[in-house]
RNA sequence: GGUCCCAUCGUCUAGUGGCCCAGGACGUGGCCCUCUCAAGGCUGAAACACGGGUUCGACUCCCGUUGGGACCA
């Protein structure tokens, strides 16, 4: 077995060796909530030269599975979220969760309870009848002679008097009355760990220095707190991140829409995009929006995590997305062009610059691109109805004409034709130009008709103005 | 129900007592550019939940109320 040196704290805040986890448990795909918590993780780690760990919590068997843990680990490498060490499953540390239950038992720090659930259940309505919140009343706690009739479960021993302080990086400090605890189970009477004993055993066993987390452990802390204090442990550093929120305010689920990580990916977003809006959803830097990877290591801080729940907003990872197709380098987005049959690679990518600016996600990007590549368009009824007519017929003629005689099929000298037909003519560019998207493209929309023209090629545009002529 | 967290434009946020009759971004209105659509530029509307304190001065600190969220059952 591993065993992991421990944080060594030098001058009270400057962190010698910072270790940090991610530990999603298999239940479902890497969702966008967990994905921010792994990205935050995984920006303090590197921005502190520490290690990133990813641990799949997998105690609870009936519901995790493997597909979801491949999943989970596809999503991270997606999203290029590296982890140093792992993936840690805990279905294979039992002997060490029961080792560390042992020495409790030991220590006296935990007993053993015999207290039936049918009992604690009767004692449970009670309480909640009388108004009073439902704890364990410790019956067990200091029994001498156990009865042995019934296979026990373990209760960890929680100070009755008291406070406890929970010192969150973000969240500030938070006193919780001991009084309100009560000894909560660590084992199961059929010999499996709980949660709470078995997060706090893993991180000791790991040397994790900094917790951090989403908010919804928050009241799980002074427990678990208590559980590094019986392993004679100091607890590591706490930071606790607000929670990711639908439209109507309730935690990001499913009937919000998609929330998966892959979801995204298959609806054409960029990992870069999708990091760069989660990281901006509760971390800031000024009024900064657009970071890179690096810029992020170099700047993230969890002093600049707000401390208020954030909802998530599809438009803005929208507009995102978009701007990191803008600033791609044309190449880089071919392999991502499904659906496209394999071209020429240097005319693709002088195809795909021209869509870039008006594409949002590489899904749209690939769709547009088909009227560069498709033989035949399928001119679109109204739009044909309303440019492809007896008045703009003498124009696509010419054009026809014009196109044929041209020997350097440029960009440039497509528009210098288009320049002598609306002399010619007398007519505003328009006149021609949308026409003649309509008979190229199928459509009144696309990038400028010059470069369409250029990019199509002659034969092919020809082939497609003759096309819609005939329609007339 | 108990405990805990949270509260600046519709949304993400800046703001760490005077720089703020509150700045940026998404979205949204208008205008410009223009062969269409985008992109881009300019410009408009839009917020400190409420009530008390503290202070010479509160978006900023404290208390309460309200509202949201989470955890425990």
């Amino acid at each position: 077995m591993l065993k992991y040196s421990c944080a060594i704290m030098k001058g009270g805040s400057i962190l010698e060796h910072v270790r940090v986890r991610f530990a999603p448990s298999p239940t479902g795909y890497l969702h966008i909530g967990g994905a921010r918590t792994a990205l935050f993780n995984y920006l303090f780690a590197r921005r502190h030269g520490g290690k990133f760990i990813l641990r799949i919590e997998d105690t609870d068997r009936g519901r995790s599975t493997d597909e979801y843990i491949e999943a989970i680990i596809d999503g991270m490498t997606w999203l290029g979220l590296e982890y140093d060490e792992g993936p840690f499953r805990q279905t294979s540390r039992s002997e060490l969760y029961r080792q560390h239950v042992n020495r409790l038992l030991e220590t006296g720090k935990a007993y053993y309870c015999y207290c039936s659930s049918e009992e604690l259940e009767t004692k449970r309505k009670l309480a909640t009848a009388a108004g009073k919140p439902p704890r364990y009343d410790g019956t067990c706690r200091d029994l001498k002679n156990p009865e042995a009739e019934i296979k026990p479960t373990v209760r960890f021993k929680m100070p009755q008097y008291g406070s406890t302080l929970v010192d969150d990086l973000i969240k500030g400090k938070i006193v919780y009355e001991n009084s309100v605890f009560d000894d909560f189970i660590i084992m199961r009477s059929d010999d499996t760990p709980t949660y709470n004993f078995v997060v706090v055993v893993d991180d000791i066993d790991m040397g994790i220095t900094h917790i951090i987390r989403g908010d919804d452990h928050l009241n799980n802390t002074p427990k678990q707190i208590h559980i590094y204090e019986a392993f004679g442990k100091t607890p590591p550093k706490f930071a606790h991140l607000p929670m990711i929120l639908g439209s109507d305010k309730a935690r990001l689920s499913k009937r919000h829409g998609a929330t998966s990580v892959q979801a995204y990916r298959e609806m054409g977003y960029l990992p870069e995009a999708l990091l760069n809006y989660l990281v901006r959803l509760g971390w800031s830097h000024g009024d900064q929006e657009i970071f890179s990877m690096n810029e992020l290591i170099e700047k993230f801080s969890l002093e600049h995590v707000g401390s208020s729940a954030a909802v998530f907003n599809p438009e803005k990872l929208l507009w995102m997305n978009g701007e990191y197709i803008k600033a791609a380098l044309p190449e880089t987005l071919i392999p991502l062009m499904e659906g496209i049959p394999a071209q020429d690679n240097k005319w693709l990518a002088r195809a795909i610059a021209t869509l870039q600016e008006r594409s949002r996600t590489t899904i749209e990007l690939a769709n547009s691109l088909r009227y560069y590549i498709d033989e035949d368009v399928t001119i679109d009824e109204k739009a044909g109805k309303k440019f492809l007519t007896s008045e703009t017929k003498p124009y696509l003629t010419a054009l026809i004409d014009k196109l044929t005689a041209l020997e350097d099929f440029t960009t440039k000298e497509i528009e210098a034709i288009f320049m002598g037909l609306i002399a010619e003519f007398g007519v505003q560019l328009g006149k021609i130009a949308q026409p003649a998207r309509v008979a190229i493209t199928g459509n009144t929309v696309s990038p400028g008709i010059f470069e369409v023209i250029e990019i199509v090629g002659k034969e092919q545009t020809i082939n497609r103005l003759r096309n819609a002529l005939a329609q007339i």
